[in-house]
DNA sequence: AATTTGCCTTACCGGTCGGTAGAATATCGC
DNA sequence: GCGATATTCTACCGACCGGTAAGGCAAATT
């Protein structure tokens, strides 16, 4: 007796989105590999053994396709956010669970793929759009670190601006090097490194 | 009465070398202002208003371009190690002088271009021998923080390896985000940002 | 079974890249 | 002034890029 309707195989247009998902996948593998700019359509379709032509059935163009990867890689970031917004917490506390999110995110290919293309080959509007909301993410972890200052959880000195431009800077080059310590568990290291960078943060006599 | 011997102008093959550094310095321009992969050839001629094969003469490639701006840059590293290994002071005074001297190479543009290009673009081997430098400056740096803990001026529970990563990468940071603060002095804003990041380091009770 | 629709192919385009050939020109030693 | 040499030019090459045209084949619809 065949299977009934429950355990059907696929329909056609059912396989559409996860098909652009093993695309972006595939994309996001090659950029962290070789770098964005070292990486050809070409590339991506032989890797998913189609054509080329075959990637502009699912992906309008390059530019395109690079866009929906830093909104993927970005959407961590808007999570790690939003964990830490947590208002019954103090603002190291706070501070701690946005870099342990981050950190986490910057071990991922697609948020690997997000540092290290930067902003570079987004068209204008794009590259606009994303400036924009890394702006707004490091506004808003400026806030946190002034909050933990505030709350007294954060040493006094700490300058908010400076702050976050460093922590970011320090979270940002594990996507440049996590190849040493790629064996590790990510979560395990994003923890240690945290553990490490909050400690210098802690208010002193 | 013309001039004498003393002030002559100077004979052709003495400006070689200058020509040759021009190149350099519209290059590391150029990369900094776009990025390494969408800089050519050409756009370094039309900037200096010569035509491409011109460049040619100076330089035997493109690749060998891009290598000669890391060894200008990492030069800038190497001397700030080397200030920093008077043995008379504790580690973290000797940690501070070369992160001051970090941060300021990190507001030139042949720091910017060396962080910026990072190891991409370079030939197989000179990618080599840039990593293996990056690694023993890697290593040095740890060294001095680890030396730092042993002599009591930075706080015990610091991991010397994770520490040198995270402050390798705020100060890298630098560079990918430096048109904010341009106006400023570098030599100014390099102190005040180190002396953020080493606050955090001091021992704690 | 016929036809529409969705998916993927081969073949190709214009443009740009790094790099080269070879001639033209400016400057040097003599 | 003259030949040698150092420097720069115009013109070009093959490779590769992002992107497109047009059609073939298979699955879904009828």
């Amino acid at each position: 007796m065949p299977e009934r309707r429950t355990r059907r195989k696929p329909r056609r247009h059912e396989q559409f989105a996860s098909k652009k998902e093993a695309i972006l996948n595939a994309a996001a593998d090659l950029i962290v590999e070789n770098g964005f700019e070292n990486v050809s359509l070409a590339d991506i379709a032989r890797r998913l053994n189609v054509s080329k032509p075959t990637l502009y059935y699912y992906v309008e163009s390059k530019d395109q396709l690079l866009f929906e990867l830093h909104e993927i890689g970005f959407a961590a970031v808007k999570t790690a956010l939003d964990a830490a917004q947590d208002s019954d917490r103090t603002g190291l506390e706070r501070l701690e669970i946005f870099l342990r999110h981050y950190a986490e995110g910057g071990f991922t290919n697609f948020g690997r793929a997000l540092v290290e293309t930067g902003i570079r080959g987004l068209s204008p509007e794009n590259e606009k759009r994303m400036r924009t909301r890394q702006r707004a993410a490091d506004r808003m972890l400026e806030n946190i670190i002034r909050d933990g200052v505030a709350d007294g959880s954060i040493d006094a000195q700490t300058d908010p601006a400076i702050a976050a431009n460093y922590l970011f800077g320090a979270l940002n080059w594990i996507a440049y090097a996590p190849g040493d310590w790629s064996n590790l568990s990510p979560r395990k290291t994003a923890r240690d490194y945290v553990a490490v960078i909050c400690a210098g943060l802690l208010p002193r006599a």
